[in-house]
RNA sequence: AGGCCCGUAGCUCAACUGGCAGAGCAGCUGACUCUUAAUCAGCGGGUUCGGGGUUCGAGUCCCCGCGGGCCUACCA
């Protein structure tokens, strides 16, 4: 191993490291007791009601014992204040040398404590001159060293300075942009509450919460590349799966009547903008249900979500606001190409499909069969000009070889997306639960596959010999959890969305760099 | 996978047609007992992503590589 040089800064803290141990400070303490948070604090005195005082007015109210992060230090002489961070929000203390034990001030505060450093400070919580509530410290307690500097960001008149803007670094040290944007907390906050919120609206209609498997010996349930690995007691090539949903179906025909997933998928596509290897995505299958039950589901729970997160059903997204107020619109697909485009493609054969595409400018190749050209129409020309939520229904039969057939409408199976900000936020249709229709669908695939399509879905006997055994007329919803994280705090890459994103290894040359 | 852009101090960024690598913040020393982008005086800090080339001279130009961003492709 290489020793990694080190900045002039880090070695400075290493040495006050050294020097706190001397004093016989313990760098790295177990615990500390904390009363209160930094929000607590502010909410309980800016209210105006109770109203903080170094006369000793209330003070049970006001002793309070906290931790956080240092972040910023304005030392002058004999006197000191300094932000701290904990995970609520910051809270300015205020030091004065008199008020701590012999020495600590001048020999520990001034010269070994620094921003990025964890303290615990105990005191009593009064309003400065200038009125900012804060914390007088009449205990300061170093709670983990920082060896390296963390980034300071400074803020004037509400603009934030020296943000870190290199994507690589925040990506990589999520830890540490996390530590100084609190924005960055938000939007995972946000995340959290919003499957928090989802979970519950499932949790409250009785459906069943389960754990399907990632190692899969089949894959299948959608269109995609799969990963694999490989089990070594077993001598086998296992796939990671690329969706939940054929063993959730399977619980359906095992009697659940209602059962949901949110889990990671795993594809291996590139990465882009929209797209991370590893997912994570909600399933939902509902018994005795079709797709016009679910899309009124997906209204109530999406609109329960931007309560929970924006509280209220409009939100300002970018430069749009977007109403999330039940009902939304729905259009059938060729309704909605017809609308956006003025050609009526139903009922067209390929080869009138593909000279409608031309005529849009829709490129098309001899690959692409009639449910692909109306597709690739639908996602160029009508796709992007949806901005409020709109239910698009009915799609080709080609593109779903796991959707129920529609009941009136020839070559089309029963299946909507809703499209919100120019961009898909879910998929849903009627289960196909006739195992002779399926087992068809799946020889279709095959030919696909043999043809060339390497995303098309291999036959898997397994969950058709279930739908033999009966499955229930079911409807089954798809949602990307991390699309949806983008929409609801206006992230403009699904990395910002993603804690840890997936990234090129940092350092040199993999080990096992495969042959050059 | 292809195209475009980027990589300079711990962080944010400068550096003209190729001519001594700089500033703010952070850090260090000193002053200051209600500051808040604290202030004031002084000081240190660089493998300019890596390797090669052109040149008297390269952060800058050329080639190769590494990493990142955006777009395209892929991706229901």
């Amino acid at each position: 191993m290489t020793e990694r040089s080190i900045s002039e800064q880090e070695a400075r803290r290493r040495e006050e490291l050294a020097e706190l141990e001397s004093l016989g400070h313990n760098p790295y303490p177990y615990e500390f007791e904390v009363t209160a948070t930094a929000e607590t604090v502010l909410e309980m005195f800016d209210d105006g009601v109770n109203q903080p005082g170094e006369d000793g007015t209330a003070p049970e109210l006001m002793r309070v014992s906290m931790a956080g992060r240092i972040m910023a230090k304005r030392i002058m002489g004999k006197a000191a204040f300094f932000h701290f961070q904990d995970h609520t929000g910051r809270l300015q203390a205020y030091v004065k040398r008199d008020d701590l034990p012999e020495g600590y001030y001048n020999s520990v505060f001034k010269k070994l404590l620094d921003i990025g450093d964890l303290v615990g400070v105990e005191g009593f919580v009064f309003r400065t001159k200038m009125g900012e509530v804060s914390i007088h410290v009449e205990r300061l307690e170093l709670l983990s060293k920082a060896l390296r500097p963390l980034p300071v960001l400074k803020e004037l008149d509400g603009k934030v300075y020296n943000e870190v803007s290199d994507k690589e670094f925040r990506y990589r040290q999520r830890y540490v942009d996390l530590a100084i944007h609190p924005d960055v907390r938000d939007v995972f906050r946000k995340r959290a509450r919003m499957i928090a919120t989802i979970r519950s609206f499932l949790d409250n209609r009785g459906y069943v919460e389960v754990e399907t498997p990632v190692l899969q010996p089949l894959y299948g349930g959608a269109a995609a590349r799969p990963f694999t690995t490989h089990h070594n007691a077993l001598d086998m090539k296992l796939y990671l799966r690329i969706a939940d949903e054929l063993y959730l179906k399977r619980l359906i025909v095992g009697g659940f009547d209602g059962v949901y997933e949110i889990s990671k998928d795993f594809r291996n596509e590139g990465l882009s903008r929209f797209h991370n290897p590893e997912f994570t995505m909600l399933e939902l299958y509902v018994a005795w249900k079709d797709y016009n039950w679910m899309m009124n589901l997906v209204e109530e729970m999406v609109e329960a979500v931007a309560i929970a997160v924006h509280g209220s059903t409009d939100v300002v997204i970018g430069e749009n606001r977007i109403s999330f107020k039940r009902p939304w619109k729905r259009i059938p697909m060729f309704d909605a190409i017809e609308e956006q485009t003025g050609e009526q493609l139903f009922g067209l054969d390929r080869d009138e499909l593909a000279a409608a595409a031309k005529r849009l400018g829709v490129e098309v190749d001899k690959t692409m069969g009639a449910g692909k050209i109306i597709d690739e129409i639908f996602g160029e020309h009508v796709e992007p000009t949806l901005i409020q939520p709109t239910f698009i229904t009915d799609y080709p039969v080609e593109l779903s070889p796991l959707a129920k057939r529609h009941r009136s409408k020839p070559g089309l199976v029963e299946r909507f997306e809703a499209i919100c900000n120019g961009k898909e936020i879910c998929n849903a249709f009627s289960e196909l639960n006739d195992p002779r229709d399926q087992r068809a669908r799946f020889e279709e695939q095959v030919r696909l596959g043999d043809a060339g399509d390497d995303e098309a879905m291999p036959i898997d006997e397994d969950y058709i010999r279930a739908l033999e055994y009966g499955m229930p007329p079911t409807a089954g919803l798809g949602v990307g959890i991390d699309r949806l994280a983008m929409l609801f705090t206006g992230q403009p890459s699904i990395r910002d969305v993603i804690l840890f994103p997936l990234m090129r290894p940092e350092e040199g040359v993999a080990e096992d760099e495969e042959s050059a």
